[in-house]
DNA sequence: GAAATCTACGTTAGCGCTAACGTTGGCGTT
DNA sequence: AACGCCAACGTTAGCGCTAACGTAGATTTC
């Protein structure tokens, strides 16, 4: 063994007088080994602190033990809990993650996806279901088990396991409805750059419908912040006449900076105004006045999928499509139950 | 080429008639190629659609373009930023990440250095400059470049690129000396789960000590959120007799928990209790009283490091340590300027 | 008790690429 | 004309490992 490079497969079979192969099936743990030369030639690898060459290991498997996981981003808590739900599943089964963030972009999603393939990874996580034809082809034609996480799809192009964010939408919309809300507003960014916030404005649409209501919309050209947040709120305050009674937000970081924008404006909320965040970040649990949210299982959600994509790799046969239930939470930034529209209209007669 | 399998160096050869070390020049962009012929064989891979298999490329080049990184925690915004600034250098530069997160567990980190050595990176990135002997021992005998951030020391395990948390720790506890304010408690999590943290606290101290003023120290057993900063405030609020006039928070998440409390307990913020918190984060921007906290540049940081380390692995001679400045920024939660011991006690008399 | 079977190995032939060195032919030099 | 030199290729020998197949001796089968 030359100085200063790692010992070789060679050198713990010279050290234990067996060929390379026994070496390599002893480490493996792969049967063809009596349990006493394993165990001599596991000592004297320990011994020499022989490890594999995960380059050589992968050339020769024809594929490697790297999963490619692609996120818009790690600013989002959404997706670093995401995250932290694979990794720890991936890490026991000893698999390495390479981590890309597109920045919501496709176009960089693809180039990722191409790169990724060159690694002949075990598996590919991309975030969300709206993806490029040619990310969809590329993974299907190099047969790459592949997990689409965080929305659901009827056809992914392998797995998915996400949230029914429409449905969400539907949810939300409902709840505001039946508090006697009839003037729905909608904050997110610009569209395309959050396709699940486009689905729940979709729902939430849906919902008012019923009632003939239409959803005001206002969308940052920022990313999902505070600031953004209390911007596009400050914007949908500016005409009174136009004023709504309701925002829903594409998070509850917006959402904690719409209201406190509303109540530094002097709106009462929730009377004056509802305040409807989404995914029940970990802010919420320390806001004096907590958010009307939506909460999504994202830890859950990460490590049910990790499982699912390695099951997957195994070989063995899983669900194409895994939807999980979200839940309403009601805060203090919705009204408690319906105000009766004819007080409202200072009638004095109390309805029922 | 088989079906269902990516064409091969080989094909690219037989599809323009030249050897299999001619495409891999051509495609390497390394000299010895005709421009002519160059452009033809770029052609022919692209109309197949050859990708080099990077498995091959890193065993036959003995050593992987991939940068491992080991970061505490994606849930910390401090570490969300540093690996965004990196991720930008290096993925412009061709590299691709290998992610872990150690849970600030020292063992986790070890095994998984171990585990990243494997795959012959062509650099490794580690927070801290806490690291077991073993790491240390290991990336040196393996020669492999390596970069640690956010923390600084005189002898790194390669290079390190970070702050002086001890001088903040300093400059926090000079601040609020000047303010007044004598009886300083700070506000942590579990000895040895944040290093710089417990650097921070002995500049404190450091800077306390001329007023000969001792810190009262509580350290929280769950990680440094909104919550924690709360529970712990509300301990140290618990005896009247030894309640503290001003408390320095791990960070800012925790400050704001703490401030809260302090609000909610009817101790005025900042005449009563100053606070301060670390690290300026996000949430900074949209309390109606921003915090008192250290300004530390995480992007930059990031990037920095990330450019410092590929000039490492490029072979060029670079800083062995380099510090980055932090900046005070003084909000609303502690005092403007030094309140009068007299007026202070009641002896109406002014100062000077 | 001879054939069939099994256990515990070894041998061969790659995986797909690159470093290092070899070869060829054209060009300038004297 | 003889020589050296260089650009533009090709050839050889791995990088460190595993799949697939081969084989000797022990064990079982009927």
């Amino acid at each position: 063994m030359p100085l200063n490079s790692s010992p070789r497969i060679q050198d713990v079979a010279e050290a234990t007088n067996v060929s390379i192969m026994t070496v390599s099936r002893a480490m493996r743990g792969v049967e063809g080994v009596s349990p006493a030369k394993r165990a001599e030639i596991l000592r004297a690898a320990k011994r020499l602190g022989y490890r594999p060459n995960r380059n050589a290991v992968s050339l020769a498997a024809s594929h490697s033990t790297l999963i490619g996981i692609s996120l818009p981003t790690l600013f989002n808590e959404v997706f670093a809990d995401i995250l932290d739900g694979m990794r720890r599943t991936f890490d026991m089964a000893g698999f390495d993650l390479v981590l890309d963030n597109s920045d919501y972009d496709p176009q960089r999603e693809e180039a990722w996806v191409e790169r990724m393939i060159d690694w002949r990874p075990a598996g590919v996580v991309l975030s969300g279901v709206d993806h490029s034809q040619r990310v969809r082809e590329q993974l299907r034609g190099a047969n790459i088990p592949t997990l689409e996480i965080w929305d659901r799809h009827d056809d992914p192009i392998d797995i998915c396991v996400g949230v029914d964010h429409e449905a969400a939408g539907v949810m939300i919309g409902r709840h505001l409805a039946s508090l006697g809300y009839r003037r729905p507003a909608f904050v997110g960014v610009e569209a395309g750059r959050d396709p699940r916030a486009e689905k729940r404005l979709a729902g939430l649409r849906r919902a008012f419908a019923d009632h003939e209501s239409q959803v005001m919309v206002r969308r940052s050209e920022r990313h999902a912040s505070f600031e953004a947040g209390m911007n596009e709120t400050i914007a949908l305050l500016a005409a009174p006449e136009t004023r709504p009674d309701c925002i829903c937000y594409l998070n509850d970081h917006m959402a904690f900076g719409g209201m406190s924008t509303c109540e530094k404006a002097g709106i009462a909320v929730p009377d004056g105004m509802g305040i409807v965040g989404f995914n029940g970040l970990g802010i919420n649990a320390v806001l004096a006045k907590p958010l009307t949210t939506v909460l999504t299982p994202r830890l859950l959600m990460g490590s049910m999928g990790a499982r699912l994509l390695l099951a997957r790799i195994h070989g063995a046969k899983v669900d194409r499509s895994v939807s999980i239930p979200t839940e309403l939470f009601p805060g203090q930034t919705t009204r408690l139950q319906e105000r009766s529209q004819n007080l409202n209209q200072g009638l004095g007669q109390p309805v029922r």
